[in-house]
Order: C-alpha cells, then sequence, then structure tokens
RNA sequence: GGAGAGGUGGCCGAGUGGUCGAAGGCGCUUGACUCGAAAUCAAGUGUGGGCGUGAGUCCACCGUGGGUUCGAAUCCCACCCUCUCCGCCA
C-alpha cells in the first residue's frame, strides 16, 4: 500500500510512477475522497470535543432536575450529529481504503521504462548457454526415462498436475534438501515450514488481494486460500507485529508448495513442468531497515544465484522493466536458466524488494532503537528457487548423448551417490 | 463436534457505566549515587489521526463488528482467536 499523505502530497509524480506500469491510474477519485476525508474528520471531532465538553458537565455534580433534563435534550441532539459524522466519515475512509488497496507500489526511479519483458534489461550472464544436436525438451527427456507421468496428472486432476516417478522425485526432494541446507549453513537464514491455507488478511497483507482474488485458490472453510507461494505466509508471520531494532536483518528460508490458477496464461507452456498449478519453492524472505534494503536485494538475489552455480546451470540476471513488475514489487531481478532443449532462458527465480509496501499493508514495523517511535520495515523476496522449474534444467543441461541425465555432483550426496538417471533398458 | 475459561499498552496484569488512555509491576530512556558496573532512588516512557511554523491542542483506539445509553474497557448480540477438559483423528 502506498503512503496516503505521500500520494496526495505528490498527485502528479505519483500518478506517472503508476503510469509507467502501462496503465495510467485516474487518481482523481483519490484525491476527492482525501479531501472529503479531511472535511468530514474536522467536523465529527469537532462535533465530539463539544460533546465531551458537554458530557463533563454532567458528572459529579448536582444539577437541578430542570437543568439537567434540558443538558440531556442538548448531549442527546450533539450525540446524535456527532454519530452521523461518524458515519459519513467511515464510509468516506472505507472507499479510500478500497482505492488505495488497488494501487500497485511505485517502481524504483532506476527501474527502466518499458511495457513488457521484451523491455527488461540483462544486467549479467554466468555459464555458457550450450545446446547439443541431442538436447531435448524435459518433456521428452522425462518420457523416454520414464520419470514424468503427465498424462497419470491430468488423469488423477486435470492439466497442469503431473506425477514425478522414481528419479524425478528423488531429484525434487534432493534439490529442496540441498537449497535448504545452503540457505540455512551458508547464507544465515532460519527454515521455516509455514502452513499452506492462509486468511483473507494475510493474503491482502502481501498483495494478492483484493486485486487478484481470480488467481487464488480459496478452499471451503473459513474464507481460506492455499498459498500461491511461501512470501504470505512467511511475511504475514510478522504482520501487525513491532521488531526490535537489533532483530533485524531478519532472515527465512521456507520451502512450500505453491498453488495458482494461472489464469489468463491459457494455452501458454502446455507442455511439461514449466507451468503447473502445484509446483515446489524454496523461498527466501527478509525483514530489515529501510537503509539496508537495496544492499539486502543484491544479497538475496546472489543467495539464489549460487544455488545454479553451484548446480552448473548457466543463468542470467535481468531487472525487470516498469511494466513487468509484480504489483507489490518496487525493483525486481529474475533469474533466468538456460533451457537447451528449448534453446532459451526460462524464469526460475524472482527476487523483489518492496521497499515499505507490504509492510504498510501488513503493518510490520521495528523500534530502531528502544525508546524510538516505530517506522515501517522493508520487505524482500526472492525464490530460492522454484524447484520444479530447476528439475527442467537439471533434466535439459544434464542430457547426455546416450539419452541418459547427470546428476550435478552436489546433488548426489542426497542420492546416495546415484550419478546418472540411466535409460530404461525397456526403451 | 460438545463443555468451560479468557482476549486490556513492548511484556505481565488490575479495572465499581462518568473521576479511565487506563492502577501496579517488568522492560526501556534520562538523571542522581559509583573509578565503572550492579543494586538503589527520582523523572519519563502506547499507537494512529485532524488542526497549527511551533510549543501545543483536539479526536479515536482495551480481540473484531454491531447495539443499548447523554456517556461503554465495563451492559447486550454476533463473529474471530487462545487456553483447559471430553470426543474424533495423522
Amino acid at each position: 500500500m502506498l503512503d496516503l499523505r505521500h500520494v496526495l502530497g505528490h498527485l502528479d509524480e505519483v500518478g506517472e510512477r503508476l503510469a509507467s506500469r502501462g496503465t495510467a491510474p485516474d487518481l482523481t477519485p483519490l484525491a476527492q475522497l482525501g479531501e472529503q476525508r479531511r472535511e468530514l474528520t474536522a467536523r465529527f471531532e469537532g462535533l465530539r470535543a463539544a460533546q465531551n465538553a458537554a458530557q463533563e458537565r454532567m458528572k459529579g455534580r448536582d444539577l437541578d432536575p430542570a437543568a439537567r433534563t434540558q443538558l440531556q435534550a442538548e448531549l442527546k441532539t450533539l450525540s446524535q450529529q456527532a454519530k452521523e459524522a461518524e458515519a459519513s466519515r467511515k464510509s468516506v475512509e472505507e472507499a479510500l481504503g478500497a482505492l488505495l488497496l488497488l494501487l500497485p507500489n511505485l517502481p524504483d526511479p532506476e527501474v527502466p521504462v518499458g511495457t513488457s519483458d521484451a523491455d527488461n534489461r540483462e544486467l549479467r550472464r554466468w555459464g555458457e548457454p550450450v545446446t547439443h544436436p541431442y538436447s531435448r525438451p524435459h518433456w521428452e527427456i522425462g518420457e523416454q526415462l520414464g520419470i514424468l507421468d503427465f498424462e497419470g496428472g491430468s488423469r488423477v486432476s486435470g492439466a497442469r498436475f503431473t506425477f514425478l516417478r522414481g528419479a524425478a522425485a528423488r531429484l525434487e526432494r534432493a534439490l529442496i534438501s540441498f537449497m535448504l541446507d545452503l540457505h540455512t549453513r551458508e547464507h544465515g537464514y532460519t527454515e521455516l515450514i509455514p502452513p499452506y491455507l492462509v486468511n483473507r488478511l494475510s493474503m491482502t497483507g502481501t498483495g494478492q488481494l483484493p486485486k487478484f482474488e481470480e488467481e487464488a485458490f480459496q478452499v471451503n472453510l473459513n474464507d481460506l486460500f492455499l498459498v500461491p507461494t511461501a512470501e504470505v505466509p512467511v511475511t504475514n508471520l510478522h504482520r501487525e507485529g513491532i521488531f526490535a531494532g537489533e532483530e533485524l536483518p531478519l532472515k527465512y528460508v521456507a520451502f512450500s508448495p505453491c498453488f495458482r490458477k494461472e489464469a489468463g496464461s491459457y494455452g501458454q507452456d502446455t507442455r511439461g513442468l514449466i507451468r503447473q498449478h502445484q509446483f515446489h519453492k524454496v523461498e527466501l524472505v527478509q525483514f530489515v531497515r529501510p537503509e539496508q534494503s537495496s544492499a539486502a536485494h543484491e544479497e538475496l538475489t546472489g543467495h539464489a544465484e549460487r544455488v545454479l552455480q553451484l548446480l552448473g546451470l548457466p543463468y542470467r540476471v535481468v531487472i525487470l522493466c516498469s511494466g513487468d513488475l509484480g504489483f507489490s514489487a518496487a525493483r525486481c531481478y529474475d533469474i533466468e536458466v538456460w533451457l537447451p532443449g528449448q534453446g532459451r532462458y526460462r524464469e526460475i527465480s524472482s527476487c523483489s524488494n518492496f521497499r515499505d509496501f507490504q509492510a504498510r499493508r501488513a503493518n510490520i514495523r521495528f523500534r530502531p532503537t528502544s525508546g524510538e517511535k516505530p517506522q515501517l520495515v522493508h520487505t524482500l523476496n526472492g525464490s530460492g528457487l522454484a524447484v520444479g522449474r530447476t528439475l527442467v534444467a537439471v533434466l535439459e543441461n544434464g542430457l547426455q548423448e546416450d539419452g541418459s541425465v547427470l546428476i550435478p555432483e552436489v546433488l548426489r550426496p542426497y542420492l546416495h551417490g546415484e550419478e546418472r538417471i540411466p535409460v530404461p533398458a525397456s526403451a
């Protein structure tokens, strides 16, 4: 959520920066409601002050019955007027809040302006993106090796659901453990396994609601939603909380399944594991002091990159342009892994700095030093990494000429020494 | 699912419809004492908002939302959450 006072005080500038995302919001209703709120607040508070003052005369004094009756009548009128003023102020405030919740975050000034992912800017590359004559997309590899069962997934659940079988399932599990171990042991994160169902307030706190309700799976119990990412439960863990200054930065790594409807992506990535309704993700989340968030963003992105480096998977990092930026993000780096079977880089991690946008929605604050007023923290998160897509990258990059898949060395301890996924005898 | 108890400031915990933004304690800040620290003593210490350059002043907030009343932390209703016991269950 944006700071209302900042928006009202810088209407043109805010309007321009929001417009850089693609659609220019009309801030006029917001400005009008803001003005109304100010007026109604003044009116209500004046009436209430008069009422409170008059009430003082009722207290602890012996009024003669006639004066008492008159005073009561007077108070009744004041009370009525104050209640009406309060009701109108409240409805204006609600309307204002609803509008404010629909405004996305302001892109950082350094974010390149653009309209689509074509305007994203590559920052760096790691590794050699190699395509062999024998390279193939992972769905073919998976079928050949008998380890990805798309047909089974669609029989049991429908499109965009898949069974991982045998070596693929073990590899998925190995990847999860490897990522969690790396981030907890070497990068200083605390491991969490969060709830996979969250309430409406949490979904609103991180920015999934109210605008993107059609993206979320809702469960028929207590208005709960399946988590689209561990970002939601982990960030909201500290909703309405106040950290002591020395608790920051606070770094969590959380494994969770993620559930997304992928509405609006019909026809895209219909084959393979790239776009599923359910997938696994290891998520990095940080709560930091505002002045540290830019550095923390670089650091967190580096932590995600390290996973790919250790796995030996070529990748590049791009900075998203204003038009491609997620709703809550002020600045975002996508890490794209090389997929030789498809001859292109595909997103495998998205690392965002939300500045105080989520913190304001979820009211997450810290006290710089004891005795000082609390102020909003900055939140960041990034995939470290999306596990299913990492499996895809391992399969496509590890494919050998003989059809087997070489397993990256760092994963072998998690697989009791297995070095490759062999071609089954029947194939 | 059934029965009961309870939700009050950073934390613990009092609170009779008006004298309650709320006792007391802990914590924290500052000062005194001390070579320094501990202990002790004194003062201060919630959040958000309106108006004001400012000192300040006014308003709201006692789980959430309604209601009764001139007036609600306190009474009534609904909901949420926590705890205890029972049932069920990985």
